[in-house]
DNA sequence: TAGAATTGCGCAATGG
DNA sequence: GCCATTGCGCAATTCT
Protein backbone atom coordinates (compact mmCIF):
# COMPACT_ATOMS: atom_id res chain seq x y z
CA UNK A 1 0.00 0.00 0.00
CA UNK A 2 0.55 3.51 -0.95
CA UNK A 3 0.82 6.45 0.88
CA UNK A 4 -0.97 9.34 1.01
CA UNK A 5 -1.05 12.78 1.08
CA UNK A 6 -3.09 15.13 0.44
CA UNK A 7 -4.69 17.69 -1.99
CA UNK A 8 -1.95 20.16 -3.37
CA UNK A 9 0.16 19.09 -0.92
CA UNK A 10 3.99 18.59 -1.71
CA UNK A 11 5.60 15.53 -0.35
CA UNK A 12 8.90 14.95 0.48
CA UNK A 13 10.85 11.67 1.53
CA UNK A 14 14.08 11.30 1.99
CA UNK A 15 15.45 7.51 2.83
CA UNK A 16 18.87 7.61 3.59
CA UNK A 17 19.46 3.82 3.62
CA UNK A 18 23.07 3.65 4.50
CA UNK A 19 24.96 5.66 6.95
CA UNK A 20 22.56 6.05 9.91
CA UNK A 21 25.49 7.71 11.64
CA UNK A 22 26.35 10.60 9.81
CA UNK A 23 23.75 10.07 6.74
CA UNK A 24 21.18 12.62 7.35
CA UNK A 25 24.12 14.63 6.09
CA UNK A 26 22.89 18.08 6.51
CA UNK A 27 19.53 17.29 7.82
CA UNK A 28 20.04 19.74 10.06
CA UNK A 29 19.57 22.16 7.08
CA UNK A 30 16.78 19.73 5.38
CA UNK A 31 14.92 19.84 8.60
CA UNK A 32 15.62 23.46 9.50
CA UNK A 33 12.61 23.99 6.99
CA UNK A 34 11.19 21.05 6.99
CA UNK A 35 12.09 17.33 6.13
CA UNK A 36 10.05 16.02 8.96
CA UNK A 37 6.92 17.62 8.94
CA UNK A 38 6.99 18.25 12.54
CA UNK A 39 9.60 20.03 12.37
CA UNK A 40 7.33 22.40 10.21
CA UNK A 41 4.78 21.87 12.19
CA UNK A 42 6.37 23.00 15.15
CA UNK A 43 7.41 26.01 13.70
CA UNK A 44 3.84 27.26 12.83
CA UNK A 45 3.19 26.49 15.97
CA UNK A 46 5.42 28.23 17.48
CA UNK A 47 4.96 31.19 15.21
CA UNK A 48 1.66 31.38 16.10
CA UNK A 49 3.00 31.14 19.80
CA UNK A 50 5.04 34.05 19.23
CA UNK A 51 2.46 36.02 17.87
CA UNK A 52 0.35 35.87 20.46
CA UNK A 53 2.47 37.36 22.27
CA UNK A 54 4.24 34.67 24.11
CA UNK A 55 8.03 34.85 23.69
CA UNK A 56 10.40 32.09 23.76
CA UNK A 57 8.38 30.66 26.42
CA UNK A 58 7.97 27.51 23.91
CA UNK A 59 11.28 26.71 24.39
CA UNK A 60 11.01 24.06 26.46
CA UNK A 61 8.61 21.65 25.92
CA UNK A 62 7.09 19.82 29.06
CA UNK A 63 6.58 16.78 27.00
CA UNK A 64 6.09 14.24 30.00
CA UNK A 65 2.64 13.26 30.50
CA UNK A 66 2.46 12.96 34.09
CA UNK A 67 4.61 15.42 35.14
CA UNK A 68 7.34 14.67 33.91
CA UNK A 69 10.06 16.59 36.41
CA UNK A 70 12.67 16.38 32.86
CA UNK A 71 10.96 19.34 30.98
CA UNK A 72 11.25 22.79 32.39
CA UNK A 73 13.33 21.90 34.84
CA UNK A 74 15.32 25.19 36.31
CA UNK A 75 16.03 27.34 33.49
CA UNK A 76 19.30 27.11 31.98
CA UNK A 77 20.09 27.62 28.60
CA UNK A 78 22.93 25.03 29.57
CA UNK A 79 23.75 21.85 26.84
CA UNK A 80 21.13 20.10 28.72
CA UNK A 81 18.46 21.81 28.21
CA UNK A 82 19.41 22.38 24.31
CA UNK A 83 18.65 19.12 24.12
CA UNK A 84 14.95 19.83 25.03
CA UNK A 85 14.50 23.09 23.39
CA UNK A 86 12.65 21.59 20.40
CA UNK A 87 13.48 24.20 17.93
CA UNK A 88 17.74 23.35 18.39
CA UNK A 89 19.47 21.38 15.62
CA UNK A 90 20.60 19.38 18.41
CA UNK A 91 17.35 17.94 18.90
CA UNK A 92 16.74 17.86 15.39
CA UNK A 93 18.87 15.81 14.90
CA UNK A 94 18.68 13.72 17.87
CA UNK A 95 15.19 13.29 16.54
CA UNK A 96 16.11 12.25 13.13
CA UNK A 97 18.47 9.93 14.05
CA UNK A 98 15.83 8.17 16.54
CA UNK A 99 13.32 8.15 13.27
CA UNK A 100 15.95 6.23 11.63
CA UNK A 101 16.79 4.09 14.11
CA UNK A 102 13.08 2.95 14.59
CA UNK A 103 12.48 2.36 11.20
CA UNK A 104 15.49 0.44 11.43
CA UNK A 105 14.16 -1.79 14.22
CA UNK A 106 10.93 -2.33 12.81
CA UNK A 107 12.07 -3.26 9.63
CA UNK A 108 14.41 -5.73 11.22
CA UNK A 109 11.13 -6.76 13.42
CA UNK A 110 9.11 -7.35 10.41
CA UNK A 111 11.63 -9.32 9.02
CA UNK A 112 12.01 -11.54 11.93
CA UNK A 113 8.02 -12.24 11.88
CA UNK A 114 8.40 -13.15 8.34
CA UNK A 115 11.83 -15.11 9.05
CA UNK A 116 9.40 -16.81 12.09
CA UNK A 117 6.25 -17.69 9.51
CA UNK A 118 9.06 -19.16 7.16
CA UNK A 119 10.38 -21.65 9.56
CA UNK A 120 7.40 -22.75 10.39
CA UNK A 121 6.36 -23.52 6.98
CA UNK A 122 10.05 -25.36 7.28
CA UNK A 123 9.08 -27.44 10.06
CA UNK A 124 6.33 -28.37 8.10
CA UNK A 125 7.81 -29.54 5.08
CA UNK A 126 10.69 -31.66 7.18
CA UNK A 127 7.75 -33.26 9.12
CA UNK A 128 6.04 -34.13 6.51
CA UNK A 129 8.95 -35.63 4.47
CA UNK A 130 9.39 -37.27 8.04
CA UNK A 131 6.27 -38.70 8.82
CA UNK A 132 6.59 -40.34 4.62
CA UNK A 133 9.81 -41.90 5.84
CA UNK A 134 8.27 -43.24 8.87
CA UNK A 135 5.30 -45.23 6.84
CA UNK A 136 7.84 -46.36 4.36
CA UNK A 137 10.00 -48.13 7.05
CA UNK A 138 6.78 -49.25 8.71
CA UNK A 139 5.88 -50.76 5.55
CA UNK A 140 9.22 -52.90 5.03
CA UNK A 141 9.41 -53.67 8.59
CA UNK A 142 6.03 -55.24 8.48
CA UNK A 143 6.91 -56.88 5.10
CA UNK A 144 9.74 -58.56 6.79
CA UNK A 145 8.10 -59.67 10.17
CA UNK A 146 6.04 -61.16 8.06
CA UNK A 147 8.27 -63.18 5.68
CA UNK A 148 10.00 -64.33 9.05
CA UNK A 149 6.62 -65.72 10.63
CA UNK A 150 6.05 -67.15 7.11
CA UNK A 151 9.29 -69.12 7.92
CA UNK A 152 9.72 -69.40 11.01
CA UNK A 153 9.76 -73.04 11.03
CA UNK A 154 12.93 -72.68 8.85
CA UNK A 155 14.45 -70.95 11.79
CA UNK A 156 12.94 -73.39 14.72
CA UNK A 157 13.55 -76.98 12.85
CA UNK A 158 15.81 -76.02 10.44
CA UNK A 159 13.50 -76.33 7.54
CA UNK A 160 11.85 -79.29 6.32
CA UNK A 161 8.23 -79.17 5.68
CA UNK A 162 8.66 -77.50 2.68
CA UNK A 163 5.36 -78.36 1.55
CA UNK A 164 3.28 -77.28 3.96
CA UNK A 165 3.23 -73.42 4.00
CA UNK A 166 1.87 -72.30 7.52
CA UNK A 167 0.05 -69.54 7.43
CA UNK A 168 1.11 -66.77 5.99
CA UNK A 169 -0.80 -64.74 7.58
CA UNK A 170 0.65 -62.19 9.96
CA UNK A 171 -0.48 -63.07 13.43
CA UNK A 172 0.76 -60.53 15.45
CA UNK A 173 0.24 -57.19 14.81
CA UNK A 174 3.84 -56.13 13.73
CA UNK A 175 2.69 -52.58 13.20
CA UNK A 176 2.40 -50.03 15.65
CA UNK B 1 6.66 1.41 1.11
CA UNK B 2 6.41 4.32 2.64
CA UNK B 3 4.99 6.84 1.69
CA UNK B 4 2.00 7.98 -0.24
CA UNK B 5 0.15 10.63 -1.21
CA UNK B 6 -3.06 11.97 -2.31
CA UNK B 7 -4.54 13.88 -5.28
CA UNK B 8 -3.18 16.65 -6.19
CA UNK B 9 -0.47 16.34 -4.33
CA UNK B 10 3.32 16.96 -5.79
CA UNK B 11 4.95 13.62 -4.22
CA UNK B 12 9.30 14.03 -4.35
CA UNK B 13 10.74 11.24 -3.11
CA UNK B 14 14.99 10.96 -2.78
CA UNK B 15 16.34 7.94 -2.26
CA UNK B 16 20.03 8.58 -0.99
CA UNK B 17 21.48 5.68 -0.60
CA UNK B 18 24.78 6.74 0.36
CA UNK B 19 26.89 8.46 -1.32
CA UNK B 20 24.52 10.71 -3.19
CA UNK B 21 24.18 13.79 -2.77
CA UNK B 22 20.33 15.09 -3.35
CA UNK B 23 19.58 18.59 -3.02
CA UNK B 24 16.76 19.26 -0.97
CA UNK B 25 14.51 20.22 -3.74
CA UNK B 26 12.72 23.13 -2.42
CA UNK B 27 12.03 21.74 0.74
CA UNK B 28 10.91 25.02 1.93
CA UNK B 29 7.67 24.37 -0.24
CA UNK B 30 7.74 20.92 0.70
CA UNK B 31 7.02 21.35 3.94
CA UNK B 32 3.97 23.04 3.95
CA UNK B 33 2.27 20.67 6.06
CA UNK B 34 1.84 17.40 5.98
CA UNK B 35 2.38 13.98 5.99
CA UNK B 36 1.24 12.02 8.86
CA UNK B 37 3.73 13.09 10.86
CA UNK B 38 3.71 16.19 10.51
CA UNK B 39 -0.05 16.63 11.37
CA UNK B 40 0.81 14.57 14.02
CA UNK B 41 3.67 16.70 14.91
CA UNK B 42 1.77 19.44 14.44
CA UNK B 43 -1.33 18.46 16.91
CA UNK B 44 1.10 16.84 19.70
CA UNK B 45 2.70 20.27 19.68
CA UNK B 46 -0.72 22.12 20.20
CA UNK B 47 -1.03 19.65 22.70
CA UNK B 48 1.84 20.31 24.64
CA UNK B 49 2.00 23.99 24.42
CA UNK B 50 -1.19 24.02 25.57
CA UNK B 51 0.33 21.98 28.62
CA UNK B 52 2.97 24.20 28.24
CA UNK B 53 0.36 27.04 29.41
CA UNK B 54 0.18 28.81 25.95
CA UNK B 55 -3.00 29.23 24.60
CA UNK B 56 -3.58 27.68 21.30
CA UNK B 57 -5.78 28.38 18.75
CA UNK B 58 -5.86 24.76 17.97
CA UNK B 59 -9.41 25.12 15.96
CA UNK B 60 -8.75 24.06 12.83
CA UNK B 61 -5.73 22.66 11.75
CA UNK B 62 -3.95 23.55 8.68
CA UNK B 63 -3.47 20.11 7.73
CA UNK B 64 -4.18 20.61 4.08
CA UNK B 65 -2.07 22.91 2.82
CA UNK B 66 -2.89 25.62 0.56
CA UNK B 67 -5.21 24.42 -1.99
CA UNK B 68 -6.35 21.59 0.36
CA UNK B 69 -9.90 21.31 -0.97
CA UNK B 70 -10.37 18.95 2.02
CA UNK B 71 -9.95 21.32 4.95
CA UNK B 72 -10.59 24.63 5.71
CA UNK B 73 -12.04 24.73 2.57
CA UNK B 74 -14.88 27.08 2.60
CA UNK B 75 -15.52 28.38 6.12
CA UNK B 76 -18.33 26.48 7.10
CA UNK B 77 -18.55 25.00 10.44
CA UNK B 78 -21.05 21.65 9.69
CA UNK B 79 -20.60 18.65 10.23
CA UNK B 80 -17.81 17.85 8.15
CA UNK B 81 -15.46 20.50 9.60
CA UNK B 82 -16.50 18.97 13.14
CA UNK B 83 -14.57 15.99 12.17
CA UNK B 84 -11.56 18.14 11.27
CA UNK B 85 -11.79 20.10 13.93
CA UNK B 86 -9.34 18.93 16.61
CA UNK B 87 -11.28 20.69 19.30
CA UNK B 88 -14.38 19.09 18.58
CA UNK B 89 -15.91 16.37 20.74
CA UNK B 90 -16.61 14.32 17.27
CA UNK B 91 -13.29 14.68 16.68
CA UNK B 92 -11.55 13.64 20.14
CA UNK B 93 -14.37 10.64 20.20
CA UNK B 94 -13.11 9.37 16.84
CA UNK B 95 -9.67 9.76 17.73
CA UNK B 96 -10.48 7.79 20.79
CA UNK B 97 -12.04 5.16 18.79
CA UNK B 98 -9.63 4.97 17.01
CA UNK B 99 -6.75 4.51 19.73
CA UNK B 100 -8.87 1.72 20.97
CA UNK B 101 -8.66 -0.37 17.91
CA UNK B 102 -4.71 0.36 17.48
CA UNK B 103 -4.17 -0.89 20.62
CA UNK B 104 -6.59 -3.89 20.00
CA UNK B 105 -5.07 -4.55 16.80
CA UNK B 106 -1.57 -4.32 17.85
CA UNK B 107 -2.38 -6.89 20.82
CA UNK B 108 -3.89 -8.79 18.03
CA UNK B 109 -0.56 -9.00 16.28
CA UNK B 110 2.01 -9.64 18.95
CA UNK B 111 -0.65 -12.37 19.65
CA UNK B 112 -0.01 -14.39 16.64
CA UNK B 113 3.86 -13.10 16.51
CA UNK B 114 4.07 -15.34 19.96
CA UNK B 115 1.60 -18.12 18.57
CA UNK B 116 3.80 -18.55 15.54
CA UNK B 117 6.69 -18.83 18.01
CA UNK B 118 5.04 -21.30 20.34
CA UNK B 119 4.19 -23.14 16.67
CA UNK B 120 7.65 -23.56 15.80
CA UNK B 121 8.41 -24.90 19.02
CA UNK B 122 6.02 -27.39 18.89
CA UNK B 123 7.20 -28.30 15.52
CA UNK B 124 10.58 -28.88 16.57
CA UNK B 125 9.11 -31.11 19.10
CA UNK B 126 7.37 -33.12 16.78
CA UNK B 127 10.20 -33.10 14.50
CA UNK B 128 12.69 -34.01 16.95
CA UNK B 129 9.91 -37.44 18.03
CA UNK B 130 10.19 -38.59 14.40
CA UNK B 131 13.31 -38.08 14.39
CA UNK B 132 13.71 -40.51 16.96
CA UNK B 133 10.92 -43.00 15.77
CA UNK B 134 12.91 -43.14 12.33
CA UNK B 135 16.05 -43.92 13.88
CA UNK B 136 14.33 -46.79 15.83
CA UNK B 137 12.67 -47.92 12.57
CA UNK B 138 15.67 -48.24 10.79
CA UNK B 139 17.66 -50.13 13.57
CA UNK B 140 14.78 -52.62 13.88
CA UNK B 141 14.97 -53.23 10.41
CA UNK B 142 18.73 -53.43 10.14
CA UNK B 143 18.46 -56.37 12.85
CA UNK B 144 15.77 -58.26 11.03
CA UNK B 145 17.61 -57.77 7.60
CA UNK B 146 21.19 -59.19 9.17
CA UNK B 147 18.57 -62.03 10.57
CA UNK B 148 17.63 -62.67 7.35
CA UNK B 149 20.92 -62.81 5.56
CA UNK B 150 22.65 -64.58 8.54
CA UNK B 151 19.50 -67.36 7.65
CA UNK B 152 19.59 -66.97 3.96
CA UNK B 153 20.73 -70.42 2.99
CA UNK B 154 17.60 -71.74 4.79
CA UNK B 155 15.52 -70.01 2.14
CA UNK B 156 17.58 -70.84 -0.67
CA UNK B 157 19.09 -74.02 0.29
CA UNK B 158 16.05 -75.72 2.79
CA UNK B 159 13.70 -74.40 1.54
CA UNK B 160 12.37 -73.93 -2.04
CA UNK B 161 9.80 -75.45 -3.58
CA UNK B 162 7.23 -73.85 -1.26
CA UNK B 163 5.22 -72.13 -3.58
CA UNK B 164 7.07 -69.62 -4.66
CA UNK B 165 8.25 -67.80 -1.86
CA UNK B 166 11.75 -67.67 -1.75
CA UNK B 167 11.94 -65.01 -4.22
CA UNK B 168 10.50 -62.99 -1.78
CA UNK B 169 14.01 -62.42 0.16
CA UNK B 170 14.43 -58.74 0.39
CA UNK B 171 11.29 -57.25 -0.39
CA UNK B 172 11.77 -54.27 -1.77
CA UNK B 173 15.56 -51.66 -1.46
CA UNK B 174 15.14 -50.41 2.04
CA UNK B 175 16.07 -47.31 0.71
CA UNK B 176 13.83 -44.53 1.16
C1' DT C 1 27.59 9.76 29.51
C1' DA C 2 26.43 9.16 24.76
C1' DG C 3 24.14 6.85 21.19
C1' DA C 4 21.63 2.99 19.16
C1' DA C 5 17.72 -0.15 19.81
C1' DT C 6 13.14 -1.01 21.68
C1' DT C 7 8.71 -0.06 23.00
C1' DG C 8 4.23 2.16 24.03
C1' DC C 9 1.45 5.57 22.26
C1' DG C 10 -1.27 8.71 19.45
C1' DC C 11 -2.30 10.58 14.68
C1' DA C 12 -3.82 10.08 10.10
C1' DA C 13 -4.45 7.56 5.74
C1' DT C 14 -6.43 3.68 3.97
C1' DG C 15 -8.39 -0.88 3.59
C1' DG C 16 -12.51 -3.56 4.23
C1' DG D 1 -19.77 5.60 8.83
C1' DC D 2 -17.15 2.31 11.54
C1' DC D 3 -13.49 -0.66 12.85
C1' DA D 4 -8.96 -2.74 11.49
C1' DT D 5 -4.36 -2.00 9.70
C1' DT D 6 -0.35 0.25 8.87
C1' DG D 7 3.36 3.79 8.51
C1' DC D 8 5.18 7.32 11.05
C1' DG D 9 7.21 10.39 14.61
C1' DC D 10 7.80 11.32 19.62
C1' DA D 11 9.52 10.25 23.98
C1' DA D 12 10.66 7.03 27.59
C1' DT D 13 13.48 3.13 28.40
C1' DT D 14 16.68 -0.27 27.80
C1' DC D 15 20.85 -1.95 25.87
C1' DT D 16 25.75 -1.21 24.59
Amino acid sequence: MPVTKMDGAQFLVVFSMCGFKEEPVQMSKVSQQNTTAETNGVSVIFTQANTSGLQQVPQLVPVSPGGGGKATPPSKQGKKNSALDRSSDEYRQRRERNNMAVKKSRLKSKQKAQDTLQRVNQLKEENERLEAKIKLLTKELSVLKDLFLEHAHNFTDNVQPVGTESTSTNPDGAGQ
